[in-house]
DNA sequence: TCAACAGTTTAGAACTATTATAATGTAGAA
DNA sequence: TTCTACATTATAATAGTTCTAAACTGTTGA
C-alpha cells in the first residue's frame, strides 16, 4: 500500500477534509495504474472487500460527487439505470457494448478531434463526448 | 388536424394495434414539421393539454418504448435523472445545456464526420453519438 | 492544549423515474 | 357475434439517488 500522505495532500489542497472515509476511497480508486469504469454499486462492493470499517452509502455518494466536482472522476453519459464513473479523467471516448453492457475506453489517439462548426450564443463548450455503440457483428 | 389514417396504417404495418391512445400520442409526437426532444414527463403534460381523455402513465411508457423499438423514436444518451427521447431519428448530434437542462440538435452538417480508428474484434458499430455539453459562458 | 465551529458522516426516510402486476377493456379475426 | 390475444389501467413494487437531522471529527485560533 502506498503512502496516504499523497491523498491527504490532494484532498486538503482541493478543500476537502482528509477524512478516513475519503482516504479509503482514494486508495480504492486511485491506487492502481489502471483506470476503470464503475457504478456506485461497484464501488460499495469494492469498499466492503477492502475494509472492515463500513462506509455508509450516503458517504459513498457524497464522496463520488465531491471527487467528480473536483475533477478526479468523470461521469460517462450513457442511458442506463445507473450512473457510470471513470477514474480516467483525461480526454477520451468510449465504446459501449450493447450486448455485454460493457464500457471500453477508446484511446484518444484513435479518434480524430471532433469538429463542431456551430455554437450556442452565450454558452461555452464544457466537453465533447463521443459514445460509439457496438453490437455483435 | 391531419387525417389519422396515416398513423393507423403506420401502426398497423409495424404490428402495433392502432388504439386511440397510440394514435393520440402519434398526433402529439409526429403532427408537426419540427422534431423535438422530450422526457416522459414532458409527454404526459402535452397529452393532458391536448386531450380530456387521460392516458395512464403506464401506457405512455409502453407506447414510447414500443415506438423506440420500431425506430420511430431515438433515446438520447445523457446522464440525467430522466430519459430523453428524440422524434428526429435521422443521424445527428446534440448540445446539452447543463444550466437549462435543455437538449439542442446539432445539424449534422455542422459536425465533421467522427473518425474512430480502432475497432472491437467481433463487434460492429451501431452508432456514433456526440454530446457537446455547454454551460453559461 | 482545547474549545468552538464548520465540515463530514451516518442511518434511515423520502423521493423520483421506471417497471411489474393483475384485472379490465378492446381490436381484429373467424 | 364471439373469441382471443393484445392493450390499457391503477396501483404496487423496485431501484437508484438525494434529503434530513443528529452525531462526529478535522481544523483553527485563543
Amino acid at each position: 500500500m502506498l503512502n496516504n500522505s499523497h491523498y491527504i495532500d490532494k484532498l486538503r489542497s482541493s478543500g476537502l477534509r482528509p477524512t478516513k472515509q475519503r482516504i479509503k476511497i482514494c486508495e480504492i480508486l486511485f491506487n492502481t495504474e489502471k483506470t476503470f469504469h464503475f457504478t456506485i454499486n461497484d464501488l460499495v462492493k469494492k469498499i466492503s472487500k477492502a475494509t472492515n470499517d463500513k462506509i455508509s452509502l450516503a458517504t459513498v455518494y457524497n464522496t463520488v460527487h465531491a471527487f467528480k466536482k473536483k475533477g478526479y472522476l468523470k461521469e460517462i453519459p450513457i442511458n442506463s439505470d445507473q450512473s457510470y464513473f471513470d477514474t480516467n479523467t483525461s480526454h477520451h471516448h468510449h465504446f459501449y457494448d450493447e450486448n455485454q453492457k460493457d464500457l471500453i475506453d477508446i484511446d484518444d489517439a484513435d479518434v480524430e478531434p471532433v469538429k463542431v462548426n456551430t455554437r450556442i450564443p452565450g454558452k461555452k463548450i464544457k466537453s465533447v463526448e463521443v459514445l460509439v455503440k457496438v453490437e455483435d457483428a
